[in-house]
Formats: structure tokens, sequence, C-alpha cells
RNA sequence: GGCUCGGUAGCUCAGCUGGUUAGAGCGUGGGAUUCAUAACCCCAAGGUCGGGAGUUCAAGUCUCCCCCGAGCCA
């Protein structure tokens, strides 16, 4: 089966921020989990390069927006790269291939009868792309949010009749789990339940975008055409630009990821555009929540704006993984604060499963020949820590299709917690001291090993490089079966060799501030 | 202004349809221990559950009002 899903596409106005990374590691997150459970995936993520924005923020700078989309976009690129998301997909807004296909999307809802011209005038703010409700008389008003002057506009402009749409759009939204989390599904039902007003998709003379087809002068409204570049990025499989082959190319997408700012954008706007033109809707929209910084909301003005760049050249993209999926519920609001970060991390990952693993490693190692102990196949079933094992599983498996990585956190550490109280109550190294309790110390550190080999699976998809230091450290040959069998009580290899213990994961000590 | 969501230990949060001494993790203090990354394990202190009124035998949990924070729409 394929599993679909995407990250919203990035504005190129500037480069990764701390939530834009966030979102992609979440994405990430789930689309290794999709791969390993045997799903075919397609992770799309990519950048929307269209508007008046970018046009003017080029400008500004004395380049072409096609130049300063490339400089921004391989911004991204980069950043991905060193995070190591493992999207399939990169689409670009401004790729060739992105223009029929806008167009014979266009050409549809045309068709359809959904499209017609109006006149729209108002105050306009170029940072939001919208039109804002001041006053037609208001003098020198300014956007709310930018902070920034408004610009009069009054020009003819292609409207998408989202009004056509009301009650099939109120039918979908009140499909339970169409809106991920429920908390935000009201916030959307108010605002659908207000009546649907037509949008405009097109602007004139804004020379950096589409031009819309049979229409002289017009440019494709950006938002129009960056929802599209979803659907261009899955008939990025080298077939053709073609709306009727996206079924068979991921359409529709499992879950669409992405902040609660553009909710209604995902959720209200872009279904009734599918619909218009004839294709399925996401089977799930998931809203997530915002980060801020110490208890601020972070930004320029404040100054206190937390680099990615930084964040991963400093602390490592295992530690920021773990702590963004592990301390925050996803779709709630977070919190970064420094101390939290590096206690968490610290506790966590190095002291509870790092610490776990070392040694039980050195135990084995001492005690055993320097390897995992060697006991019968039979001998590991039925021991105690082996339903605590199997239930961890399980949780794990139920929370992360649910995007409830907080959970599947939770359950993973619970396991190595349980395995370290396990190892004070039996304390193997004084039971050692006696002759003859060889054979139960065996079976024991045979099974915190186990532990410590699921642990390191299952975080496979949440902190893919600190899951394979520990598999490495426990001998585990490069894998061959899938993982699904290797999550399977058992499967540790008895009486293979262990290497020297290294920590898996180095304790935080971070100096100076982020 | 209307609406939505929050306000529970120093911090981040759990507390389902109301029911014994309000929970967890982190942080703090103490103990135990040495297999281990000053790690692990155990124990303890810490809350008038934003404020007020009401319903009830019984409310963090329901109703109303108010205060604070975030957001959506005007």
């Amino acid at each position: 089966m394929t599993y679909s899903l995407t990250t919203p596409l990035y504005y190129v106005n500037d480069r990764p921020h701390l939530g834009s990374t966030y979102t992609t590691i979440a994405c990430d997150a789930l689309a290794r989990f999709q791969r390993l459970e045997g799903e075919t995936v397609l992770f799309v993520t990519g950048v929307d390069e269209h508007g008046l924005k970018i046009q003017r923020t080029a400008a500004d700078q004395g380049i072409a927006p096609r130049e300063h989309c490339d400089r921004i976009t391989a911004r991204y690129l980069e950043a991905w790269r060193q995070w190591g998301i493992s999207n399939d997909r990169f689409v670009r807004t401004t790729e060739p291939r992105h223009r029929p296909l806008v167009q014979a999307f266009f050409q549809r809802c045309e068709a359809a009868g959904d499209i017609r011209s109006g006149r729209q005038t108002g105050w306009y703010c170029v940072g939001c792309e919208e039109f804002k409700d001041e006053p037609a008389e208001a003098k020198e008003p300014c956007c709310p949010l930018h902070q920034k002057p408004l610009e009069w506009r009054d020009e003819e402009n292609l409207f998408f009749c989202l009004s056509h749409f009301q009650e099939r759009i109120e039918a979908l939204i009140n499909q339970p789990g169409f809106i991920a989390p429920a908390s935000r599904r009201k916030e959307i039902q108010n605002f659908v339940a207000g009546g649907l007003r037509d949008f405009s998709i097109s602007r004139v003379n804004v020379a950096w975008g589409l031009p819309v087809p049979g229409h002289e002068g017009h440019t494709f409204y950006v938002w129009f055409d960056a929802l599209l570049g979803y659907l261009t990025a899955l008939l990025n499989d080298g077939g053709d630009v073609d709306l009727d082959r996206l079924g068979a190319a991921g359409w529709p997408a499992d879950v669409q990821v992405i902040g609660k700012d553009i909710l209604r954008f995902h959720a209200v706007y872009w279904p009734a555009m599918l619909m218009s033109a004839g294709l399925p809707v996401p089977k799930r929209v998931f809203g997530h929540g915002f980060l801020t910084r110490e208890g601020q909301k972070m930004g320029k003005s404040l100054g206190n704006v937390l680099d990615p760049e930084v964040l991963l050249e400093r602390c490592g993209a295992d530690a920021v993984r773990w702590y963004l999926l592990r301390d925050i519920q996803f779709g709630d609001d977070g919190d970064f604060q420094q101390q939290r970060f590096t206690d968490l991390v610290n506790n966590d990952l190095a002291n509870t499963i790092g610490n776990l693993l070392n040694r039980t490693a050195s135990m084995a190692r001492k005690w055993f020949n320097d390897a995992v102990p060697p006991i019968d196949s039979s001998a590991a079933a039925g021991h105690a820590l082996q339903a605590d094992a199997e239930q961890t599983i399980e949780r794990v498996r139920q929370a992360m299709p649910e995007l409830r990585f907080q959970q599947a956190c939770e359950a993973i550490l619970s396991l190595a917690i349980q395995a370290n109280g396990y190892l004070n109550e039996q304390a193997p190294w004084s039971r050692m001291k006696q002759p003859g309790n060889e054979a139960s110390v065996a079976s024991d550190l045979y099974a915190v090993l186990e532990c410590c080999r699921l642990v390191g699976l299952l975080l496979q998809p949440l902190v893919p490089d600190l899951s394979q230091r520990i598999l490495d450290q426990l001998g585990e040959a490069p894998a061959v079966s899938t993982w699904k069998e290797r999550l399977i009580w058992g499967k540790l290899n008895a009486g293979s060799p262990l290497p020297q213990p290294q920590p898996v994961m180095a304790r935080l000590e971070l100096d100076a501030p982020l």
C-alpha cells in the first residue's frame, strides 16, 4: 500500500526556521515509521516560490525573483539534508511541470462553473497576501501581523466560487478524523458556519506568478498555485503531468501536516478546490501547534529566534528530534526551554537508555566472553521483561500512525526504565559472586539486552542515528529481515559478540545559551 | 465585540461519563548501590486544582459570573 504525507510547501521568503524544521522532523518520523511498517511511502515536501512578496524581496536585493528563489531553496535542500530528512519528493512551484498542472486544474474548475470574475477593492497586505477588512476610508492602515502599511487595491480578479461548496465542506469537516487534532475542529466549523465566501485566485500586475490561461494579465494567486504543488510533487514520478494519474500516484494524501495557522486553507479552501476539479480530498489534515521559546513568542523584534542551524550544529539531530517529539504533544503549542531540553536529552537518552545498554553490555562481556550470553532460544521466552517489551511495541504501533509521538517516546522510555529497575532488583553483579547463578544471570542479561535491542529498533523512526548506534553496539548485523520481523521478542542472537561499550549518547553540556 | 482553546506541585503536563488520603516525568532533598555515561534504583518534601457563587450526599471534574493567557472570526 502507498502511504503519502506532506509537509506544507514552505514559502521561500527566508531560510528555514525552527517551525518548519519542527514540522518536517515530525513528518519524517511518521514517514520512517510507515516505511518500516512496510508501506510504500511518498513523503512530500517542497517550497512555494511565487507571489508579490517574493517579487519584492528579490527586487529589494536587486536580484531576479528566480535568483532569490534558487538561493533560498538551496538553503532548504541543504537543511533537510543535514537533518537527515527522508523525503521522497521535493517540489518547487516554479518548476516547469507545475505550470501545466495548475492550468489544467484551473480549467477543470472553470468548466465546472466554479470560476467567476469580480471586482476586488480593499486594503491589501503583501506580507499576508490577503485583503484586510479595514474600512475603505481608513488612512494609512497597517497590517496587525506585519506592522506594514496596507496597499489600496481596486482590480478585476477571478474568483473561486467557494460558496458553491458550503454543504459539502460542512459534511467533510464534520467527519471525525478529517481535521486533527479534534480540538481544532470547532474553530473551522464555526468559520464555515459563518458562510463561505468566494475568494480571489488571480492577481493583475503581479509578474512573478503563473499566468491564468485565457485571462490576459492575470497570474494565479500564490495560495492557489501553492496548494497544487502537492499534486505536482506526486506526479513527479517520471510520468506525464496528467491529473487523471493522481490516483495511481499517491493522491489523496493520507495526511497533510501543517501549522495551525494555515489550517483553514487546507481544511476548507483546498478541499473545495479539489472537489471542483473532481479530485478526492486528503484523508486527514493535521494542524500542529507552534513553538515558543522560554515562554515567549519567537520573533525578530524580540531577537530570541532559535536558529535551527545552530541547534543542529551544537546539539545534533538526535537530541533535537527527541526533545521536540518527546516533550511536546504534537498538535498542542510547545515551549522550547533550554534547561528542560538538556535535562530531558541527558536523562532519557544518555542516562536511561544509553546507560542501560552500556552497563548491561559491560556485564555480559565481563562474564560471558565478550558476547551476548549464550542461552538457548526457548530460555528467552517467558522472561519477566517479555510482557513489558511486547506491550511497548504495541503502544508504539498504536501511537505513531496517530501522530502521537509523545506517547510513542514515553512507551519506549518506560521499557528502558523497567529494564533498569529489573537489573537493580536482580543485582546480577552480586549474584555472580556466588557460584551456580550463571544460568539465571545469563538469562536476565539476555533479556535486558533484548530490551535494548527492541528500544533501539523502536527508536528508529524517531531518532534514526541513535537507533543505529544502539543496534551497532549490540553487534547486530545489518538488517536482512524486516522491521516487523525483528520486532519480536527473542530475536537477539545469543552468543554473538558484543563490541567494546561506547556511550551511544553523549550528555549535552551547553556552556552558553543557544 | 462574538467564538474556540487553555489556566492543576518550581517546570512540562495526566486526570474518562462528578465519588476513598489530586497523579507522572523533570528539578530539589535524602537513602541505597557499584555492573554502568557523577550514571541506575528507592524514598521524601512541594498543590486552598485561576477567583467567586451555585447544583449535589459528594466537584479539579457540571452550571453561571469574573480575571489571565493563546488563537479564530468580525
